[in-house]
DNA sequence: CATAATTTTCAGAAATTTCTGAAACTTTAA
DNA sequence: TTAAAGTTTCAGAAATTTCTGAAAATTATG
């Protein structure tokens, strides 16, 4: 299957900019395939799209479905496994911040946490402790905020994105009505 | 200059994690040391301490400053070149996002917008179009809401994000307010 | 100036990551 | 069962990234 120009374009870029967001660049053209795809595609189609080997797309599946990116769907009369991507856009950012978070926010947040249960010894390591601090706060203070803003409906969500600077009045109102102490 | 083994935790665990966030192992390694140590330090001292080339060193504080992670700073008598963080922890978290929006976000939206005003010449290139389209909304969305979100004062931005399920409320007390034509 | 101190550069070496493809394994169906 | 169809694994090859260290460039000092 040949991939017209514009296609190609998209795959790869987005191929590349996969790997920043925690996987390798067939992996990311992979998961941009079957986003533009408008039917499920089955390993040995990828594999030949894209130009890489079997083993490869079967490892690439493989991370996007752990990944919870895509997903399996079977095809009536076919005994091959066909893949579809999991869900909106919408729901596979959300499922790239929740795995990010998993793998990268909470096994550093533990790290931190043990290094602030030991007592410092020096000054030196009284003050590490206190910018250590500083990070494990601001990361539990996102990660909190994000579980809060994944409980809002999809609509709420977006109309507290589209608020724009409204944000700002909407929490002025909100002090002036519940008697803010010190309002500035 | 020995690190104290508790120091030498975190500075790896940043080590490993900085390449997830745009930088190599080394860079990450040397912003974490320069974020839990007192004083500014030098190149041969960062070197020393993380066992690591001098060449390797300037490449990876050139990287740092094209963050805008750290900055220099002259220390009387000293011919040397001392560098510190850039401002607090959170202003090192917002650096990274603007950077990262800058080095990934925004070439990718341009990318979409260019496939997007290009006339689709099937079924399945308008296919595409309408996905490409989705991710490019998002992209946008998101963007947009974190300009928004910057310029916000820092108390504000906090007390926001400890509003916690309060915004919610907050949200249906607008809408009630404001009149809105559809609740739900 | 000349020279000493310091930083940067960059070619090649080392380390790491990714990819291939054949073999092993699993599943389905005759 | 057995064979055919399909998938996964993984050792080694290829590609890519990172690192070193000596030489070049820059900057400061006497």
């Amino acid at each position: 299957m040949e991939l017209p120009e514009k296609a190609k374009v998209f795959v790869f870029h987005f191929g590349e900019m996969g790997s920043r967001w925690g996987f390798n660049r067939t992996v990311g053209q992979i998961l941009a395939l079957l986003v533009i795809h408008p039917n499920a595609l089955n390993a040995d189609q990828i594999a030949e799209t894209l130009k890489i080997s079997r083993g490869n797309v079967s490892m690439g599946l493989k991370e996007l479905q752990s990944w919870r990116l895509i997903q399996l769907q079977h095809v009536a009369g076919d005994r091959k496994d066909y893949f579809v991507t999991a869900g909106s856009i919408w729901d596979m950012a959300k499922t790239v911040f929740e795995e990010r978070r998993k793998r990268e926010i909470d096994p550093t947040m533990s790290l931190l946490r043990a290094n602030l249960l030991e007592e410092a010894q020096n000054e030196d390591e009284a003050y590490a402790q206190k910018r250590i601090e500083e990070i494990h706060d601001l990361l539990e203070l996102l990660t909190q905020w994000g579980d809060h803003l994944n409980t809002l409906s999809p609509e709420k969500l977006e109309s507290l994105m589209k608020l724009g600077s409204g944000i700002s009045k909407l929490l002025d109102m909100k002090d002036k009505i519940m008697g803010k102490k010190n309002p500035e």
